[in-house]
RNA sequence: GCUCCUGUGGUGUAGUUCGGUCCAUCAUACCGGGUUUUCAUCCCGGCGACCCGGGUUCAAAUCCCGGCAGGAGCACCA
């Protein structure tokens, strides 16, 4: 920097002759939510959001929902979910999978899709359209083996099938729809520039033979389109404005780009983020997860050791701290890891206002309260504490102490003096606990506990990588509600799963 | 190997288009302090970065060239 050697008033002279414009700009600020995008002028927005149905979402597939949805939102655009399930074979569809996404994406962004389509019910669409385009000599028809074909793509060789005449084409073509090649025997071809430099793009293949059948359509179709190939053909017929999607389908963009030219359609814009990682889960796919929970592996794809929505959704997650996250990520494609802690840091920011306190006795251990001068007492009153320390108008939860019979955690026993929250400072001897004073009168370490007229059994189970602990204990029994998130006093975030017929809480393990 | 993308504190991110109040934004993490009858939330302060080397220029995070590093694609998956 010139400031250094000649000081901030040599710049700001120097820019007062040359530059005067530079001394009016303002301090760089954070950008505040998602880049613009290019808006050619009279075009509404149109995104669209394209899982494979193989299984519900991930985490990182929120990352497209969020990120296509805030679009539609900004732009006051559509956003349309279409399920890319042409494969029958390497990731077959699950047919629950379907209604899952599609509650998942509304919970995600808080919004409904504009349209939901399903690539498998408009084969129709591909079929015919790939029809013309061999009529029209964009695509051919190839017969050779993947691997011949390989090695000729490799030395930008044509292969013999490339120079047949549309006729012969044709024929061929009426017998891969017809069911009479076997699956590998054909593949549809675009026909490109074999000098192109990126060898995946040399005549790129755009439908291939299945005769596996497909979970929702059956086997009524031989030829199934590949993903460039339908996504290809359906951005067109949607009007898709902008696609915004990972950038390890860059070759993707440019095999669609060099279809849309020769049909001379207009590619949408494209945005691209990079490769996520979250440190805290391992490597996981879609695939590999179905594999775990259909193996029994994982208690099913809410397994809290799973990375995916519904595990994040079981356990109390608020989709709004998704929005954020993806949203402040925004588009880099750098290829980052992240710790899970950074969304539980904005989750914990977002749910403490409406989360209200309880109290949970991990490893209960039960203690009796004496008076001052040792004596028991046969009703000790009750104790007003509020739901939500900042929110009295939450209301209170009420404690009957009746008889002193109360629980604190084992992890919090010592004999010694100590303060018990909100009530008392007691001296801890054997199983009694000595009332001293009921004014907090200096600085003891503060313990929770609960009344055992107020609380209920409890279990709670937490997710340690790859572990599941099942952790028991007492809890605060004050209108406690299944689906509810409460935070547990000196522990942290939770969410009641249920409570079943005898009134045991079973509850989830969020976040500290 | 070929094709492509990306490099800003511990982790992310803004700024890079069009060089200049940029000795670089914000968040998170961490450290210290405050509020709080929770180890939560909240508030204040601190810490810490332009991948490397050249070049252009009065001036480079920003432009050019060359390295290096990380990642993706090279499927008849999505």
């Amino acid at each position: 920097m010139l400031a250094n050697e000649f000081g901030l008033e040599h710049v700001r002279e120097i820019l007062k002759l040359t530059n005067p414009e530079a001394l009016n700009r303002e301090k760089q600020k954070k950008r505040i939510g998602l880049p613009d995008l290019e808006i050619s002028k009279g075009n509404n927005v149109i995104l669209r959001f394209a899982p494979n149905p193989n299984g519900p979402l991930s985490i990182g597939h929120s990352r497209g929902v969020v990120i296509n949805s805030e679009y539609a939102k900004k732009y006051s655009g559509k956003v349309i979910l279409r399920f890319d399930d042409t494969d029958t074979k390497v990731k077959p569809p699950l047919e629950s999978a379907y209604s899952m996404i599609e509650e998942e994406f509304e919970w995600i962004s808080g919004v409904k899709p504009d349209l939901v389509i399903r690539a498998s019910s408009r084969m129709e669409i591909y079929l015919e359209a790939a029809e013309e385009m061999i009529s029209r000599g964009i695509c051919y028809v190839c017969r050779c083996t993947a691997s011949e074909f390989k090695a000729l793509r490799d030395s930008k060789e044509a292969c013999i099938c490339r120079g047949r005449r549309v006729e012969q084409n044709i024929l061929d073509w009426k017998m891969m729809i017809g069911g009479e090649i076997d699956e590998g025997g054909a593949v549809v071809r675009v026909k490109t520039d074999l000098e192109l430099p990126n060898p995946a793009l040399r005549d790129w293949p755009a439908l291939r033979i299945q005769h596996t059948a497909h979970p929702i359509v059956g086997n009524r179709y031989k030829v199934w389109p590949l993903l460039d190939f339908q996504s290809a053909v359906e951005d067109h017929l949607q009007g898709v404005t902008h696609i915004v999607r990972g950038k390890d389908l860059m070759d993707s963009t440019r095999k669609q780009t060099l279809l849309y030219e020769l049909l001379e359609w207009d590619y949408p814009q494209t945005l691209y983020w990079g490769r996520v990682k979250l440190l805290d889960f391992g490597g996981f796919s879609t695939s590999s997860i179905r594999k775990s929970v259909e193996n029994g592996d994982y208690s099913g794809w809410d397994d809290p050791r799973l990375p995916t929505v519904a595990a994040l959704r079981r356990r109390g997650f608020s989709s709004e701290s998704l929005r954020e996250f993806w949203i402040e990520l925004g588009l880099s494609q750098k290829d980052i890891s992240i710790p899970m802690q950074s969304i539980e840091s904005k989750n914990s920011k977002i749910i403490d206002k409406s989360s209200e306190r309880r109290s949970f006795i991990q490893g209960p251990r039960e203690l009796h309260i004496t008076s001052e001068n040792g004596d028991e007492i046969d009703n000790y009153g009750s104790i007003s504490i509020r739901r939500h320390p900042d929110y009295p108008e939450m209301g209170e939860r009420k404690w009957d102490l009746g008889d002193g019979s109360i629980f604190i955690s084992k992890n919090d026993y010592t004999e010694g003096l100590i303060r018990l929250k909100d009530f008392a400072d007691v001296e801890i001897k054997g199983d009694t606990a000595k009332i001293l004073s009921r004014e907090k009168n200096d600085s003891l370490p503060i313990i929770h506990w609960v009344s055992s007229k107020n609380c209920i059994e409890a279990d709670m189970i937490i997710s340690r990588g790859n572990e599941i602990d099942n952790v028991v204990g007492m809890i605060e029994n004050i209108d406690v509600k299944a689906g509810q998130t409460l935070q547990l006093e000196r522990m942290g975030f939770a969410k009641v799963e249920r409570i079943s017929d005898s009134g045991k809480v079973s509850l989830i393990w969020l976040h500290g």
